[in-house]
DNA sequence: CAGTGGTCTAGACCACCAA
DNA sequence: TGGTGGTCTAGACCACTGC
């Protein structure tokens, strides 16, 4: 407030730039409590709803989160490194070097685990796996869990066919998971297509995950193909964008 | 408004839903106008503020597009696919069954070009490069057009000790491009590594990519590695994410 | 010039949380 | 029970667009 050098920015966003160098400078740490909103309004001498906007910016940017009748959080930043391509992820290039930094040891929980046989897919799957309308697959749902935090959703689809009796129907699908069952039954991964786009969740996307609709999710679906180029599995990951460094690492 | 099936529903959700879903289904199409604020306002019987909230929810999924003034209108979703991996990109299993459409035909434009020689680097950026706090750098900036629209904006971090008087420090660089050259100066690049994140733009990249300030971009950076394990470029790209899908191929 | 979206005011009621 | 954030109202002025 000191020079008034940009006359021309609103000031809700002001009042983000403002609480967002407090945030960085380390004046509100991790966990800690923001102002709540009738005080910021009341110091920046503004009407609530501004102040209001002001920290939907914050909150779409996962910089803070609101927790109803409570107040308003910063919310820690420590991204979880997912390696897309495990072969080479501990090699000579990769060794500590990177831009963000970011915690890849590591490994979350499992939860909300859903299996679900003889479904019908998707128009967008089935093209993919190549079935015909009538074939049907095997949906295997589940959430990761990282201190404390959803951060995490994937959805498998399989052909029924393909899986039917084995363990990739269970539960639990034993050490290794899909994929060495998919080996067991003649079906080993081969090959692999990670897709990645970005964009806001759906509401169930935003409520599994616990996070506001206008923050963003990374969108990674990864098919697997066995030796004979048959795509035998399609995983669909929807991942907090605030918690997620993906890499990916390959020869020229 | 027939009957009333969730009361637990906010109104400005309501209106979102409801416009998203005359999107989606063909009733308003890529470029149409949607009604004025003021009209929406008045069909649904809430304040002017509540139809904004749905339009800023809009506007956030990239579905819409506000010009100020004018009106506010469907956003064309049509993503460039990029490949991360350009030697596995036409292979066997590429063969058009992929989850999302996209055109990866079509070149961009290229647009903004700058280059700056002997310029300090970020931090971040001297590490991974393994200079010293006194080693510069050479920074090439662009933003990339795809009909008519900004898609992508790039900086690449190199050495200047590296490329000191050769053609990457002109505007145009030649045929092949930055790695090209590189090649010429005896450092091929021989590995990569893309590191990808979801964020909201600060305010220059939003300008630059003249996109909302709560739309979220893609964050990608490449590191370009030679034969000698020696990082000898950064590529940071910003990716507006309602016009890229990226995709990455590797094998098991 | 009329209409549009962008910003802002000054209130209100509610559900939820913590004390 | 008092304070919090979530939602909503009914206006306002402004800059900008398109006619």
């Amino acid at each position: 407030m000191s020079h008034e050098p940009s006359p021309a920015q609103p000031k809700y966003r002001r009042i983000a730039d403002e609480l967002r160098a407090a945030i960085k400078s380390g004046q509100y740490r991790a966990g800690d409590r923001l102002p709540g909103e009738n005080a910021l309004a009341a110091d920046h001498e503004v009407a609530p709803m501004t102040v209001r906007q002001a920290l939907a910016l914050l909150r779409s940017e996962g910089l803070v989160e609101s927790r109803k009748g409570s107040g308003v959080y910063v919310q820690p930043f420590s991204p979880i490194r997912r390696h897309g391509i495990p072969r080479l992820a501990r090699d000579q290039w990769n060794s500590g070097k990177t831009i963000w930094s970011a915690d890849d040891a590591r490994s979350p929980g499992i939860d909300q685990v859903s299996v679900t046989e003889n479904a019908t897919a998707p128009e967008h799957v089935r093209n993919v796996l190549g079935l015909r309308p009538d074939e049907k697959v095997c949906v295997r749902g589940r959430r990761y869990i990282m201190d404390a935090r959803p951060v995490m959703l994937a959805t498998s689809f399989l052909p029924q066919a393909l899986v039917a009796g084995s363990p990739i129907t269970q539960a639990d699908t034993g050490p290794g998971g899909i994929y060495a069952r998919l080996s067991d039954l003649g079906y080993a991964p081969a090959h692999f297509r990670e897709e990645v786009r970005s964009r806001t969740p759906s509401d169930e996307e935003a409520t599994r995950l616990s996070i506001p609709a206008d923050r963003p999710v990374l969108k990674v679906v990864r098919t697997a193909f066995d030796a004979d180029g048959r795509a035998v599995e399609i995983n669909e990951m929807t991942l907090d964008s605030a918690s997620y460094i993906l890499e990916y690492a390959f020869d020229a």
